[in-house]
DNA sequence: ATATATTTTTAGACTAATCTAAAAATATAT
DNA sequence: ATATATTTTTAGATTAGTCTAAAAATATAT
């Protein structure tokens, strides 16, 4: 399988995350900035390898050939960014490019030895989860900060959002995976909420709140 | 630069190390398996690139850019197979294909901090000189084996061959780096050696003898 | 229901890297 | 020194992945 074509399947796995249906042309493209007649082409291509469903004018969905393969390459990039972060220092921001070049390096042994040395990690450093080499994983049950009422706490387990400006956003406000926050007021208004967090009281806009995955306690 | 720049890159190198004049075509052709007229092509272009110096039937050889380009991809080699080896249980023989795939991983913080979560090594596991950021490097001086005289011992500090095959032939008898070698005799014959290695007698012919370097005590 | 807009596919072209076959240059042998 | 062999380059084709522009299918609006 060549980079394009699993750069391709794993677009097409988390579009299928979101939408739960077919995956539209128009929607593979603009997520991986391309064109629309470049994906109907490699399209054609997954399917005659039957790693995708596809017929004409309707849409593509993975085939469970697809979907391992999928997972199999989410699996790789995910590990490989929390060796990137607990090993090599990479703050959470950094790990996603070099990630990207190295779920595809092809050596099961490598994956394999390198998930046992990382002491099988079941997420990733924003929080998603690590499928393991069945491509099974389990997905914590958190809810977004901006679901939360008055009054409600819970711990920061997750971004839904991992582009580097709003983790570098959380950083900034030292807000990390692991934090408990509680909800001290919210604005109808604007739906800003009034958070405590590290002792500190910090008001966010519904934004950001939408961007954050909370665990209940 | 594309990977197959890259690996044209390296292979002009270790090239170059070896015969330390102009490459020939041909030269590079067998070595990478493909076709001279390909290694045409490439050549072409890497000189439009100022990394080799090329003039029509008469060889190639590395520029000063080319040269630090093909010791940073060698770099990065031998920094990921003591990677495999050290942290992964890979066996030495196990890490080269492996390599050969992260070698073109880009991002010089990935290197920067996986040189020192290494602790800096010097050598990767058969022996070969790790580059640092500069390409600087230092040789150890050693010797073959063939080349003792009866009598004289030292140090088995790298192999000539690292293929498959070889270094199983070694694992096989136990005879890994760092370990004591000693001459007891030699064969005028057939250049078969006996040697004294972990306490034990062995008879090695002149193909093994020939591709094994000893740093001597 | 039909015109209009949007989405998707097709047709044809381009680039990078490769190949085969033929031509050109260089090396070798007597 | 010249014929022969070898090496290297060129010319032209192929494949994968991409693109633009146009055609075809589907969706939307009144």
């Amino acid at each position: 399988m060549t980079f394009s074509e699993e750069n391709y399947l794993k677009t097409i796995f988390h579009l299928t995350v979101l939408s739960n249906s077919a995956v539209s042309t128009n929607a593979i493209a603009e997520m991986m900035e391309t064109k629309a007649s470049s994906v109907t082409d490699m399209i054609k291509k997954l399917a005659e390898k039957d790693l995708v469903n596809y017929k004409k004018y309707q849409g593509v969905s993975l085939t469970n050939k697809g979907k391992l393969a999928a997972k199999t390459i989410v699996r790789k990039h995910r590990l490989w960014e929390f060796f990137l972060v607990e090993k090599l220092d990479f703050s959470w921001d950094e790990v996603h490019e070099v990630a990207e070049q190295l779920e595809h390096i092809k050596s099961d042994k490598l994956i394999r030895e390198l998930d046992r040395f990382l002491g099988f990690p079941k997420q990733d450093p924003h929080g998603d989860p690590i499928p393991d080499a069945e491509g099974n994983f389990t997905v914590l049950n958190k809810v977004l900060l901006s679901d939360l009422k008055k009054g409600e706490s819970g711990i920061f387990v997750g971004v839904k959002d991992s582009s580097t400006t709003f983790l570098q956003f959380l950083d900034k406000r030292n807000i990390a995976l692991g934090s408990e926050i509680k909800i001290i007021e919210k604005e109808p208004f604007d739906q800003s909420v009034l958070i405590k967090i590290n002792e500190q009281e910090l008001r966010v806009s519904k934004l950001i709140s939408g961007n954050i995955y909370i665990k209940t306690t």
